[in-house]
DNA sequence: AAGTCCTGTCGAAGCGCTTCGACAGCCTAT
DNA sequence: ATAGGCTGTCGAAGCGCTTCGACAGGACTT
């Protein structure tokens, strides 16, 4: 393992001018400059982490919480913790992988060590245990995902509110009345992750102006339990002919059994999906749908903390605005209804 | 910021002994050791990583290499992510997240930096150009997946040449005799990512074995690139009756495709899949599998690396045996073919 | 000519921990 | 009683780096 002092030697320089070229914080002569990078060449130099943390009290790492649960939304947390990976990078940092499972724990094994510079916490609960530790430590933070109180936070998320607004606007434009909404497990909603109730409550205030009926399903994913939710949707709202749903194992089962009723998608019934669009467009008919823009909240919640660890930024709660993408899901209302 | 030396002096011991309170390498009497932990208790102490790291050259850190794209088996990966993360934590690891964007040069900069005491590497190819590199530094690394040259490395991998025999004698028993492998995108094929070929060999062999005949397409995801590949498929072999689909993204749309043209699944063709458990339960048929135990492989890959760390286990290619899980999918072959 | 300011470099301190060797005190074997 | 071996503790060195203050020498002022 070569070390600092032994670049500086074959350098012919002093260990800390080897430093101040590699952090560029003092100026260093060219010719210097040019010697010193040639022998971190020759020798394949890396700084050594450890030391270099120790003695900066800078670890250039990001801890990013992820959810323990694999059973929901499992693409877009992947597509946010790549992003997040790839993004961190550009800006010289890596990525601590931490899941759910220490809860907050490991908020403080974290922060207390000094293994993180900082945090990005996924899948927030609405009154989640973690942020009053967050707003505790001085060690910047960002959440993806809203919790209820943001005072002293900084988030990022998609605006479900407006998503939810977006969906009921299409389906009223094309004439439909009837709408059923097909949310997120059960379980979700009871964990109280903000997102699936302000889709929610979007999609129904605007719902009202526009005088659309909405019925609202939570749906484990499946075939069998959208089966069971399709049927008692139909027994309750008959003239039901438009579709929103949240989850994304229930789509694909609810397309299958739509067919299988013979209900024609899109001549008899419509379906807006919130998804990734690579779900969106996999699916067996392409499916109009409100993109959940993983990238771009992974991207944007490691440039909020990179501005913060500058000392630049301030807490600030970002809600990316929806975009629905018309596919071939989506159609006018059936003239008979 | 508490440290080792505010919690001695707390305790009224020296830091050393501290250190070994901690660490266990010495012994300690009762009184000292039970003094200590409440000091580092009502202190509220956390060992600083970095110190640590650099005193000890361990810094108690494995290194994740996922694939960046995330166009394939996506839910595969995050599980055994997530798996190597949670099992990592109860060694007393944390886990890295590397991203395969910087490729060869991740691994140089982890290992060379003493950021990371060890690698797991997800997606390798047969040739991968990180093999060399990892066979030549003394940092212990596992693969998951199974590269050509196998020699001096440590794999595990779900031993894919048995899977594709278990899908070719389960079909078999049940009366096919012309088969269909979907298999998976074709760039699977050129990046030579080994899983899909070994997959292909071991069903084409036992499929020789029992008489059965095989055509394998390759096929992207998605609904419309599954139609042409179907339509092929039945205009070359029109007397198909068993499909083996290794792509996650095919499933659902080879289901609706079949069940449009009017063929009963499983009376009429039987479907067996290559995917998670978690899959096959929530397709549209609660699908006939053979599991990909993602968190099994993610689980295995730390218990080998620790093992090495700790000086025990040697290098070594573990397979893991497949398991086919029949469910509502496969059926006995229609009697007419 | 002396004073002032840069620029580029160096030496040394110190970050918080681990670990080695030393050793005091006690117990046991002789 | 003495030598030898344990057990439990301490002090000090050192891990590889960053960073502060010092300062030599040249370029400007006045």
């Amino acid at each position: 393992m070569v070390t600092l002092a032994e670049v500086a030697q074959h350098a012919g320089v002093s260990a800390s001018t080897v430093s101040y070229v590699l952090s560029g914080k003092r100026s260093i002569s060219v010719g210097t400059r040019q010697r010193v990078e040639r022998s971190i060449q020759e020798l394949g130099y890396h700084p050594n982490a450890g030391a270099r943390a120790l003695a900066s009290s800078k670890s250039n790492i990001i801890a990013l919480m992820v959810p323990l649960r694999t059973d929901m939304y499992v693409p877009v947390m992947m597509e946010i913790a790549i992003a997040v990976a790839t993004t961190a990078r550009t800006h010289g940092y890596d990525v601590l992988l931490l899941t759910g499972e220490e809860g907050p724990d490991a908020v403080r094994r974290v922060t207390g060590s000094g293994l993180a510079d900082a945090m990005i916490l996924m899948d927030v609960e609405l009154d989640d245990e973690r942020l009053p530790l967050l707003r505790r430590t001085d060690q910047p933070s960002v959440l993806i995902g809203l919790p209820a109180d943001t005072t002293g936070l900084t988030c990022v998320d998609l605006d479900f509110g407006a998503t939810g607004a977006l969906c009921a606007e299409h389906l009223a434009a094309l004439g439909h009345r009837d709408i059923a909404v097909i949310g997120e497990a059960p379980a979700v909603y009871e964990r109280h992750t903000g997102f699936a109730e302000r889709t929610l409550d979007g999609l129904r205030s605007r719902a009202r102006e526009m005088g659309l009926r909405v019925l609202h399903r939570p749906c484990e994913g499946g075939y069998d339990a959208m089966a069971v939710t399709l049927s008692r949707i139909f027994d309750e709202r008959p003239g039901t002919t438009g579709f929103v749903v949240q989850n994304e194992n229930a789509v694909e089962p609810l397309l299958a059994l739509l067919r299988q009723q013979g209900r024609a998608v899109p001549e008899d019934v419509s379906v807006i999906a919130v998804c990734p669009d690579q779900v969106a467009t996999q699916a067996s008919v392409r499916l109009t749908s409100v993109a959940i823009p993983a990238q771009e909240m992974g991207r944007r919640a490691v440039e909020h903390l990179v501005a913060k660890l500058d000392g630049r930024g301030e807490d600030d709660v970002v809600l990316l605005a929806p975009e629905l993408t018309v596919r071939a899901s989506t159609g006018p209302a059936p003239s008979g209804s």
